[in-house]
RNA sequence: GCCGAUAUAGCUCAGCUGGCUAGAGCAGCUGAUUUGUAAUCAGCAGGUCGUGGGUUCGAGUCCCUCUAUCGGCUCCA
């Protein structure tokens, strides 16, 4: 007798053996057919795999994320036997499901594929799906596995030489068989769409010392139409690409003799950055913080102070030189130095703490070219930093202070559903880290206990803190589920020991003081970046570099429109008047495509009734109302989402 | 930095296998039109085809260098 029990807790016996494939056909005929990955005892199994034990199974459609994963991995075994029959001297490392999809990684030796090559891909991948192979495990004993290989892949004996014994299974379909721990969808004929997305170099076992071997993208689906929808919704990504819209928009721009990563930001942009850096001050100032200003440069020597030279030195920019007296200088990568040598510039005692210093402050770091990207990877950008210098007993209350600014400020601009996550140390590596071993325990401690107390959502990775301390970043997902770092709050206590940094406490001995880094925008360049993508540009009114424009239909009622312009001025509404010879229309559509929230028009009707007519961007009609109902309205929607902040 | 691709007017793009003065739409300028909720009509002007070199009788088109951009990898203070 087994017993089978299913997620909604009720249980299946069955007297003989079953494969989970069986069970399904027991719940309903129309649910099997759709079930195409399995887990047994929380352990991944084909759905072809007989059940000999007791246990519990759950069962996998395409709508679960887990059977996508079935999916798509055997769609890369697909692929490997297209790749394989289409380039025989082919050898394959690893063909992993991934978030959108699957890549197989492979060496090609002196051939390359490029995106002509996609085609006669995607047609052997479709011509061995509608074979129907069934996908079938083996397993095999380490002898076999390493003499199949020997010879003809060294990746592949590279990867056997690394199991154990006994735990080494292959996968068989079709003529295909590759090297496999599990979990397919029960045959090929499932795939019924394939799309070869690109190609890349990818270094062998990610180590960039290492051979680079070709990485190859591809998504399938079940049915045709699911990859339709799926290239649809590229096509909208796109369309909200931030450095589209920042084109279109006239936010920002790059120079090709400026150089790569250096954004210039245009008019319309800098007002934007400056509304965004008002909002932020008003709020800081609430909360305590006192603004500083420092230069853009610095002695190397205190960076080698920091311990910034030492980590990234060779591979930043290179010192500036001065020719007179031997000097030498870097670009700020950073403020944090800068900020101790002004805690530094006095004596402090228990009573003067926490000092908050801000500033947004421009910092330059050599990106690697490859890595930039937009405005979300520059070499120059301007963080919203601050640094908070405290004793250990301030340490969890200003922390959780941070954190309330961050939710401020994140609620301020629309984002509701983001993430926090804890980034520590990863303990394997601890080269990668300075400081000493029980600080990072005190700080990470520190994190999690204020992430709790502030009932974060919150997830911890190991390996994502910062060198010097650990991390607390806020993930924003934008409307397409794309996750982006963008606030971050850290906890310090080695620059304190760096910079000696005191203050006399009660006991009226000297103290270090704990450093917090924080930054709730981030940059303001990633920031804006992601924001125009979350928003497609249409961003809380209060932000709007433009909230309303005045169209008037004809010259005649230009007069008139200049008067509501003034008005709304005096009702501090950013607006701009359209008295062009064009037709309306195309006044309306000029000003949909700048995404400016309120249009007005004004002509006969309004002059002679002293309204206006607004029109909403998207197309909803409000229709006349005077100019006061109309402030009103602007003034109602703006407070919706700007509230002052009560830190 | 590495692998692969791309670079034509302010913007979006066409220009097939090298062949007479490089095209279009939008934007701009000029004129007509004075307009009621997403493009009025006509005309004009605008490009040393990213840079430097090479092959060729002839290069936007083929080859190399550099620069920038895009998709990844690596990296991300």
């Amino acid at each position: 007798m087994i017993k089978i029990t299913l997620p909604d807790g009720s249980v299946r016996e069955y007297t003989s053996s079953v494969t989970a494939m069986d069970v399904a056909k027991d719940i309903s005929e129309g649910f099997a057919r759709n079930v195409i990955s399995a887990k047994f005892n929380n352990k991944t199994i084909e759905t072809t795999t007989t059940l000999t034990t007791d246990g519990d199974l759950v069962l996998y459609t395409w709508k679960d994320d887990e059977g996508k994963k079935a999916f798509w991995h055997s769609s890369a075994h697909i692929l490997a036997q297209a790749l394989e029959e289409l380039y025989p001297t082919v050898k394959l490392w690893v063909g992993p499901a991934i978030d959108k999809g699957f890549y197989y990684d492979v060496d090609l030796g002196d051939t390359t594929i490029s995106e002509k090559d996609f085609k006669a891909i995607e047609d052997k991948m479709l011509a061995i799906a509608r074979g129907k192979h069934d996908f079938k495990m083996r397993t095999v004993s380490k002898v076999d596995a390493l003499a199949y290989y020997k010879d003809t892949n060294e990746y592949k004996v590279e990867l056997v030489e690394g199991l154990e014994d006994g735990t080494i299974s292959f996968c068989d379909h079709d003529t295909f068989t590759d090297l496999c721990r599990g979990g397919h969808i029960p045959n090929t004929g499932i795939v019924k769409a394939v799309k070869i997305m690109s190609v890349a170099g990818a270094y062998h076992k990610g180590d960039e010392n290492n051979k680079q071997l070709t990485r190859v993208y591809g998504i399938t689906f079940p049915k045709q139409k699911e990859l339709k929808e799926y290239l649809t919704l590229l096509e909208e990504a796109k369309k909200r690409d931030h450095r589209k819209l920042g084109k279109e928009l006239g936010f920002f721009t790059f120079s090709q003799r400026v150089g790569q990563g250096l954004p210039l930001w245009l008019p319309k942009g800098a007002a934007l950055r400056d509304r965004l850096e008002q909002f932020l001050k008003t709020a800081q100032k609430k909360a305590g913080y006192e603004m500083v200003v420092t230069p853009h440069i610095g002695q190397k020597e205190l960076y080698v102070t920091s311990g910034h030279y030492a980590k990234y030195g060779e591979d930043s920019f290179q010192p500036i030189n001065t020719p007179a007296d031997g000097e030498e200088f870097l670009l700020k990568p950073m403020n944090c130095p800068h900020h101790c040598e002004i805690y530094n510039s006095g004596p402090w005692s228990y009573r003067d703490l926490p000092k908050r210093y801000a500033e947004f402050g421009t910092v330059y770091r050599y990106e690697q070219s490859g890595e930039l990207h937009g405005l979300t990877r520059v070499r120059g950008f301007t963080q919203d930093d601050a640094h908070i210098f405290c004793t250990p007993e301030q340490l969890d209350d200003e922390f959780k202070k941070v954190i309330d600014l961050v939710l401020y400020v994140f609620g301020s601009l629309g984002f509701e559903n983001f993430t926090a996550q804890v980034s520590v140390r990863d303990l394997d590596n601890p080269d990668k880290y300075i400081g000493e071993t029980a600080n990072w325990e005190k700080a990470e401690n520190a994190i999690i206990n204020a992430a709790k107390d502030k009932g974060l959502d919150y997830v911890v990775e190991s390996g994502e803190a910062a060198f010097y301390g650990p991390k607390l970043d806020f993930m924003v997902k934008d409307a397409l589920g794309r996750s982006w770092q963008l606030g971050t709050i850290q906890v310090d206590y080695n620059l304190p020991d760096r910079f000696d940094l005191t203050y006399k406490g009660s006991d009226n001995e000297m103290h270090r003081p704990i450093m917090i880094h924080r930054a709730p925008f981030g940059s303001l360049e990633r920031f804006i970046a992601i924001l125009l993508e979350h928003t497609a540009g249409n961003f809380p009114l209060w932000l709007m570099p433009e909230q309303a424009i005045i169209l008037s239909i004809s010259e005649k009622y230009e007069k008139y429109a200049e008067k509501v312009l003034n008005l709304l001025e005096n009702n501090e509404i950013r607006a701009l008047a359209d008295h062009r010879n064009e037709t309306i229309g195309k006044k309306i559509r000029e000003a949909e495509m700048k995404k400016i929230p309120y249009i007005v028009i004004i002509g006969e009707q309004e002059e002679k009734n002293q309204t206006i007519s607004v029109r909403k961007h998207g197309g909803e009609d409000i229709g006349a109302v005077s100019i006061e109902d109309f402030a009103k309205l602007v003034e109602e929607e703006i407070k919706k989402t700007l509230k002052p902040f009560n830190g």
